[in-house]
DNA sequence: CAAATAGTGTCTTTGAGACAATATATC
DNA sequence: GATATATTGTCTCAAAGACACTATTTG
């Protein structure tokens, strides 16, 4: 904030929250999208947001979680603030910023619920069959976005995990990393990498079913948040 | 933007973009302050900053350009949105949002005027013999996040020739990036790493007056925007 | 030519990737 | 044991850093 006075002398714009909630089903990167009940762009699907309750959220991160808790139940997911779009031509109805957040979640966390404003909720593949649905506003261009910033920063992080369900396998999450990025990657550097990036640990005992030798299981470290690796993957 | 009817039925948060505008002065990163002429915290430093005119701006963007040509005339910088903040306690006026943008400019770009709501406008030193004062709001928060950001982005990209005037030499951009990082380069290793970059081209003829081999003067090849590396530096 | 800095070349070490070998389950 | 995948080890190659050498200017 700076300048002025107490309150300018022409409207503030309307502030929103929009969530991009992302998380892996049957192997692809799933977006929520929220079918609108209302106008402007009544019946077409958008992200999941909301205005900022003044009275209510502490900050606008409170917000996002609020958003994100109303349509999936997920408490305390992988969050991080992506970008701010703001002009008079996105929304019909004048000047709008949206400050808009991804979330990262594992599939198996979430509870799916409309909530008021939302005529469905559903998980939309990114790629494949069902294509995505041209979206209300400008939300085509910031779910690109942030796609964008999620594949380039999975090459040098370990964002990835946060998709993956509590407990998962090495082999599970070189998958993911290799679906994530379109390409294949040697078993032995990425097990280096993430050896070396000390952020996760064996749950002992514990073994995967399959007919064949059943991989480690690991978890995350207490503690850990995102890990970034000193070279690219 | 998202759900709603017309208009929220509680007050929209106020708006501003405020502006984190470096430039180097005598070999080190200075910020750009003004001094607060009105409360709340009047006589404060503070970053530049001010409402969003929705009937000027076409997007916060170009309100972040408008607040920086006010201040420095400076036109065409490097600029990127770091972060937005937003809670109902960094401004006694009530709950705001700020979008705060990082300039980088050349110094011997930058002409200063204080214009409106500004007691003052000065370049301050981030490190040494003046220390930063205390600033309004939080953004002594704010623009610590900013310069931990550039730092972290030096490492992987060649921001820092946004600094420097539109002709320098290698030997300048090398001792830029050791002031910034804090610690000496290898000049092969630094000079093999802005050759595969591939984004400079020598100016022709020119060269550097003292009493020593002069250096090959260089400038932005044209279209070349920020590169980023394979790997850190 | 002495001083000072620009610019280049060489050697060593590190780490990533390719690929092979070994390990451990089920059937 | 046959099969399938997990896990580890070895070899090769390329890039980064350390460091030394050459180049070019002024006084």
């Amino acid at each position: 904030m700076t300048a002025g006075m107490a309150a300018p002398g022409f409207p503030a714009p309307i502030v929103t929250a929009d969530m991009v909630i992302l998380a892996l089903r049957d192997g692809t990167l799933n977006v929520l999208l929220i079918q609108r009940a209302a106008p402007p762009f009544a019946q077409n699907w958008a992200l999941p947001g909301g205005f900022i309750h003044a009275d209510e959220d502490a900050d606008i991160e409170a917000a996002a979680r609020r958003i994100l808790k109303d349509k999936t139940g997920v408490d305390s997911p992988y969050l991080e603030q992506v970008q701010t779009v703001g002009n008079g031509t996105r929304d019909p109805r004048g000047w709008t910023v949206s400050i808009v957040y991804m979330a990262l979640i594992a599939a198996d966390s979430a509870a799916l619920a409309s909530g008021a404003n939302a005529a469905d909720v559903k998980w939309w593949a990114l790629q494949g069959a069902p294509p995505l649905p041209g979206l209300a506003f400008d939300h085509t261009e910031i779910l690109a976005a942030c796609v964008k910033r999620l594949r380039n920063k999975v090459e040098y992080t370990t964002l990835p995990v946060h998709l993956l369900p509590a407990r998962f396998t090495l082999p599970d999450l070189q998958a993911l990393y290799e679906r994530i990025l379109d390409r294949k990657m040697d078993k032995s550097a990425f097990r280096k990498r993430m050896a070396e990036a000390n952020f996760l640990e064996p749950v002992m005992g514990e073994k995967r079913a399959a007919s064949n030798r059943p991989a480690q299981i690991y978890r995350l470290r207490d503690g850990c948040a995102t890990i970034f690796f000193d070279r690219t993957m």
